[in-house]
RNA sequence: GAUCCGGUGCGAGAGCAGUCAUCGGGCGGUCUGCAAAACCGUUUACAUGGGUGCAAAUCCCAUCCGGAUCU
């Protein structure tokens, strides 16, 4: 049995610079297939909103794993991915992980330790009547170090505050089991080889492409796959329905917006969202950075790629 | 001309004497199960000039600018 490198592709980077395109071309370029890592197109039923798209020769995951109405994060995302990115490399193609979804693109990559650690209803359900203080109090209680460690931002973050709790009460019952979940639990190990490319663009471009990108999604029928998903029995309360687009669309049907201000309004969340993508991708030094404005872009991308993808594997194609 | 109401930060909007509320926007940031989320920090405030007070966005006077009413 030959010891193979596996290879995994990331392509990363603030939404409306074009990363699903690119990512079927390089798909077709290098033998891949592609995962999206996108924590709103896994809902099914929400296509235009969520900027699905598809390519005939070109396989893609990371579609369609719930529906709009269940409670869905990370955890979810990941057990399946991680059994997805198996059979990809299985099969001998390369992984192509493609989003905007930072944490979900590094539970892949970099691990959650504590992605086994159930969610623990009764205790959230306790916890939601104490406010902020005797949120950190509590898990100053139960771990202080853990409370300790927490910047200022999160001490005041009390969903953050929840879970760590629920953690810390987790530990309290399973301490033997605890290094075992310390344990980075991710897909790369010692034998992954990991190339992360992102996309940026300025502000300006950005903001263009998010218009057209809006009115594209209005001629494509936005709004009657609103009208749908509320007929399924979809409700506005969802955390599908958050997503960008669909929330600033909950006025607008309830009649609160006029056109114009529902579309100017999903607009400028998009951008708001893109700066915060980027205030989350700029740490990760891992990142080789193409701006989308540069001709050569495409161009130097792809060498970069090459040059990685051919380096050490046994199926040079040369 | 007279009377009344009002002029607060980038926008909306409280406060009406003594840690400059709150929401939204912009900018920056956090991030190990809601992440297209949640949270944190920041942003040339109180129309102008005087006066009273230990202390004025808050009280008084004058001026300017809105808006309403009256002759």
């Amino acid at each position: 049995m030959e010891l193979q490198t596996k290879k995994l592709l990331v392509i990363c980077g603030p939404t409306a610079t074009g990363k699903t395109s690119l990512g079927f071309l390089l798909a077709k370029k290098f033998n891949g297939e592609i995962v999206s890592s996108d924590s709103r197109q896994v809902y099914k039923h929400m296509d235009i909103g969520t900027g699905k798209e598809w390519d005939d020769s070109v396989k893609i995951w990371g579609y369609d794993l719930a529906e709009p109405n269940d409670n869905y994060s990370v955890s979810e995302y990941f057990k399946s991915i991680k059994l997805v990115i198996s059979d990809i490399w299985q099969r001998n193609k390369l992984p192509i992980i493609v989003g905007g979804t930072g944490f979900y693109i590094k539970s892949l990559i970099d691990g959650i330790a504590t992605v086994d650690i159930p969610k623990n209803e009764n205790l959230r359900i306790s916890l939601e009547k104490l406010d902020i203080n005797e949120l950190f109090n509590k898990l100053a209680d139960l771990d202080g170090a853990k409370a300790a460690s927490l910047n200022s931002s999160d001490k005041r973050n009390s969903r953050r505050l929840v879970r760590a709790i629920e953690i810390a009460v987790w530990n309290t019952h399973h301490g033997t089991q605890k290094q075992i979940v310390e344990k980075r639990k991710k897909v790369l190990d010692k034998n992954v080889d990991l190339l992360m490319v992102g996309l940026s663009a300025s502000h300006p471009r950005i903001l263009n492409n998010i218009k057209d990108r809006v009115d594209k999604r209005i001629n494509e029928g936005f709004v009657l796959e609103v009208e749908n998903l509320l007929k399924i029995g979809v409700s506005w309360k969802h955390q599908s329905m958050k997503s960008l687009g669909y929330k600033e669309s909950e006025a607008f049907f309830k009649e609160g917006l006029t056109y114009e201000e529902f579309i100017s309004q999903w607009i400028n969340n998009e951008m708001k969202y893109a700066k915060r993508q980027m205030t989350w991708f700029k740490k990760d030094k891992r990142i080789n950075w193409f701006d989308i404005n540069d001709i050569n872009f495409h161009q130097n991308m792809v060498n970069l790629i090459s040059k990685w993808y051919y380096l050490d594997t046994h199926d040079k194609k040369s």
